[in-house]
DNA sequence: GGGTATTAACTAAACCGTTAGTTAAACTGA
DNA sequence: TCAGTTTAACTAACGGTTTAGTTAATACCC
């Protein structure tokens, strides 16, 4: 939706893009289950009906959601390992994209940790192909990082499960510290800045050749 | 729950139990306000009305469900931050600890994503300070490592936040690919013991100090 | 011991607020 | 006028919780 162009009349787009936030709001604060039809319409500040005529169902308005969320990601992971630059520039800037996105969408990290969370019984196919389009595209750098000789074998598949959640499970980490008063343990506050070159030295690390 | 001897009659410890036990799986595979009350009595089969005569409430008994999660866990990392042994092989440990609860407790890994993703919300101050206390414990092991001059400087939280996510996020995600005939991508099937060494290993690389 | 009171364990059914989804009418701009 | 847009009002079903009542075992008292 994000970025969506289909031509409507100027009122049809307005209504039909403020449930599409509204919604990508909700579900990200919620689970889908406890996600409230009649509150996405309010927060929308349209009828409730307006978005069952524009997207038909509660579960189609949240596809639309999660496909709107992968898309913009593995299109632009996929670019960058398609990319110029080497495998350790490239690892920096796939972990990079992944907070860049998710600081655009900040809905994304809490829906896709629900999402294996329950089994991703929800996504269907072409969804969980753009989920592989992320890995493959991470997939591709260690690959070349290893066709290169930089990067020493390790098995993109656990490298991708190590690198990932870790991104995510920050991202909706910040969240809790902010609305806690007094954050400490687990919720103290850490700056985004100096994660993103933690969990870049350690990916480059976990991956680098033994000198 | 699973531990607790209360002294009740055999009848009343049996209900408890498989209600107890079936909520779990219940709040496992699905969010709380997905989980239905009904398919955790049917499952535990017990009338539902059973289910508030022990626990009081729905959010009660998931409330009891995180607490014994939480309470096994932490308790054994403690253990192993406080017992004796060098800071690599307590870290290998810590891990270790975590995948066998977590083996356990099928049930873990699917809740604590949820609950992290909706802001931790339900957690209650008792059931956060458990939380904090399997952070604690890496927090010591790597304090004693970098005390031992064979960790490097690492800001212990980020470490945490870069292990423990990936470890729960493998769990889950071999349940999805259980579920899939054909898994391709994300979902290639792995051992778990492949990933426990994979992690270990990533773990060990982020703390080490460079040579 | 025997009769009575009390309690834990359990059940079937109803209650009632909530919620996804519908409908039919009204409005709007071209 | 006419298609696209918007709305208030409505409905059917669901789901957590309560309730009124049953059963069987245990405790108490003479």
């Amino acid at each position: 939706m994000v970025g969506t162009q289909v031509h409507e009349t100027p009122s049809a787009k307005d209504s039909k893009t403020a449930v599409f936030n509204a919604a990508a709001l909700e579900f990200g604060e919620k689970s889908y289950e406890a996600a409230r039809v009649d509150r996405i319409a309010e927060r929308a500040g349209v009828n409730k009906a307006m978005l069952y005529y524009h997207f038909g169902s509660k579960e189609a308005l949240y596809l639309e959601v999660l496909r709107d969320l992968f898309r913009a990601v593995s299109q632009r992971t996929a670019a960058i390992a398609d990319g110029p630059g080497g495998a350790a520039t490239k690892l920096d800037e796939w972990i990079e994209t992944i907070v860049q996105e998710a600081s655009a969408r900040p809905w994304m990290p809490p829906i896709m940790l629900r999402e294996v969370a329950s089994g991703g019984n929800r996504l269907n196919t072409d969804t969980l192909a753009l989920m592989n389009a992320v890995y493959g595209a991470l997939g591709k750098v260690i690959a070349q990082g290893q066709r290169d000789g930089v990067f020493r074998k390790v098995d993109p598949l656990l490298a991708h499960l190590t690198i990932l959640p870790a991104v995510l499970i920050f991202l909706v980490r910040e969240r809790m510290v902010a609305s806690r008063p007094t954050a400490e343990g687990l919720l103290e506050p850490r700056h985004l800045e100096q994660f993103v070159e933690h969990i870049q030295g350690a990916a480059r690390r976990m991956l680098r050749k033994d000198t």
